[in-house]
DNA sequence: CCGTATCCATAGAGATACTG
DNA sequence: CAGTATCTCTATGGATACGG
């Protein structure tokens, strides 16, 4: 009754769809990997990520501390202050994340490249 | 002026975000970690998706397909006979979506019963 | 067998303004 | 500094029903 040397998994409890929620959100991936680094402040972690909206990076923040990959640390200063770093699950999805990053330059960020040079003609601005 | 090992990406061009639009829509890990098998029909990966419409798979397997990692062949029978099977780029995906399972063994699945559980009062049905 | 077409509901995300 | 609060728009996905 061989027929697959991988299991077979429905949606249910699928583990490569199960990681992947945890993805899933505008800059989850770029929030994860940034904190690879270390614990960053709030606005630190704004300006590395770019081009999320506060309101987004609030979100996923605390989204990915609900999945308890991430931990929040409020000081009880003036100016507040707050915290953010990987907890040891979230620290666990290193591999992870630099296969992504890895996969990335040396193919997906080749290939919008081109994309971008098709759709040059818009948005030179 | 060295503050980082890890280099700065901003949302264009981030190559963790890149990679991770790939797998954005429902079921394409799912899809893509099936095709690792190797070349199935239409309806035997639906069968092994389980969850996902006739619409849905067909629409994922054509933006799989437009973003180069999987093809798509149709042969010219009655009854119809469509193959999907990874391009070398797919096939590239193996040790992410290798890891992306295991990670989910480990850590994933093990939460999802527990919410599971949680919620277990309702829709015992 | 392998899809499209259609309609509809919801979740995701942008812009913007305000607050402890 | 580090967030909420709205309000709005679009993209995503489910449920059919039909077609080559």
């Amino acid at each position: 009754m061989k027929q697959s040397r991988y299991k077979t998994y429905a949606r249910e409890g699928c583990p490569v769809e199960a990681t992947l929620e945890l993805f899933s959100g505008k800059g989850k991936g770029m929030i994860l990997y940034h904190l690879l680094e270390g614990t960053l402040r709030f606005n630190e972690l704004k300006r590395r990520v770019g081009a999320l909206t506060q309101r987004m990076l609030t979100k996923q923040l605390r989204e990915l501390e609900g999945y308890g990959l991430v931990h929040r640390e409020v000081y009880a200063e003036v100016p507040p202050k707050v915290e953010y770093s990987l907890t040891d699950t979230g620290r666990s999805l290193e591999p992870i994340l630099l296969a992504l990053k890895d996969w990335g330059e040396e193919h997906a960020l080749p290939r919008l490249r081109e994309k971008q040079a098709e759709s040059a003609i818009c948005e030179t601005e």
